[in-house]
DNA sequence: CTCCGACCAGACAGACCTGTCTGTGATGAA
DNA sequence: TTCATCACAGACAGGTCTGTCTGGTCGGAG
């Protein structure tokens, strides 16, 4: 059994699916991403498959949720790094920027996976509980950056993330993130002057 | 032939093949829509779907085109309301909000179009488009209101307006509009103070 | 009347997609 | 050794999708 202990040269079939699955739906999309495909490049039969996630379906439920959880893991990773609230506010924004000017970036995977899917409810409430996630993170800081109004705050913070992760995968714009991060800089003094950036 | 004037009582099949498409795609996604389904719902043959339009794929390509030019008519005709580029500016996320809060609203049709499909590059140019549109119609206006930096203001605009339109349909929150918008006023008296909101 | 263009109805081919099933090897524990 | 477990390979059924094709209807123009 290769399970956690790392130095397994081979991973188990259901890792490489979950794998091969995140390169292809993020990449392609999840509708045009077929069975055949993913099997294929993830090297599995395809009775392997069924007998690991019983539909595609639950492939992508799964799929969404590695996504989400690994996405928490490094917001969690990053704000530790830092013991102020402000500057723990522009780390996100400093890792989304990094995320945003990798190659293959293609946006929030949620987003995409809300236009994309037949939007069964299972996506919608993955979708929905990461985006809970980021504006209950951006709240909880504003209130101890001592933010006036710190559930507004966080939710312009929002805006201006979401609209920031757009405009870095349309637009090709890498300068969209470093955008958003100095207003965002700027809308933290504006609602506490005693702040320094 | 029932063409422009007004008062035909059937539209042309190449027209109920463009508001079907319009309502199907936008409401479903481009992929999981199927001819069967546009032809049932416009209520049109088969084969005259193939003879309009000759392949699905020029038909998606028609569509973006229609809702494009769609929208860059609404903006015109609402900047036209003011002669005041503040005002105008604002009245651009007043037109968000107002398209957001419609029942049926699913977010920017391009941002639905670039994440659902395959993402050919017809697609891509007719969203690229729509995108630099706003873009230069808020740097025009920013301009045009004194701002100090007017393409930097410009790209925090957009955005606003992204993350506004994200909101309101993933969240369902029918205030992100009007957030942006109160933001977007906040910054632009930043930008020039003599401005009067 | 006749002809033409626009449209309708639906069968059909060929590709692709999901999901099932049969059968085979490798590996490690009892 | 024997046996359970995990994984592999690939055929197959049933459905859906795009796109083509045949044939029929209708209204207006020559």
């Amino acid at each position: 059994m290769n399970t956690k202990t790392g130095s397994t040269p081979r991973l188990s079939a259901r890792e490489r699916l979950l794998a091969a699955a995140g390169e292809l739906f993020y990449e392609n999309g999840i509708n045009t991403v077929g069975i055949d495909r993913i099997i294929e490049h993830a090297g599995v039969a395809k009775a392997s498959l069924y007998d690991c996630f019983g539909s595609k379906d639950e492939l992508i439920r799964s799929y969404l949720e590695e996504r989400s959880q690994a996405r928490k893991a490094r917001i969690n990773e990053r704000l530790a790094r830092y013991n102020n609230p402000a500057d723990q506010i522009l780390s996100i924004f400093d890792l989304l920027g990094e995320s945003a000017s990798q190659p293959g970036y293609r946006g929030c995977a949620f987003v995409r996976a809300s236009a994309d899917a037949s939007s069964s409810a299972r996506i919608k409430s993955a979708c929905s509980e990461s985006r809970a996630f980021i504006l209950d993170k951006f709240t909880d800081l504003c209130r101890a950056a001592g933010a006036a109004d710190p559930e507004q705050l966080a939710k312009q913070l929002v805006l201006l993330y979401d609209g920031a992760s757009i405009s870095a995968h349309l637009d090709d714009n890498r300068n969209a993130v470093a955008t958003a991060r100095a207003l965002a800089a700027q809308m933290l003094v504006l609602h506490n002057p005693t702040l320094k950036i």
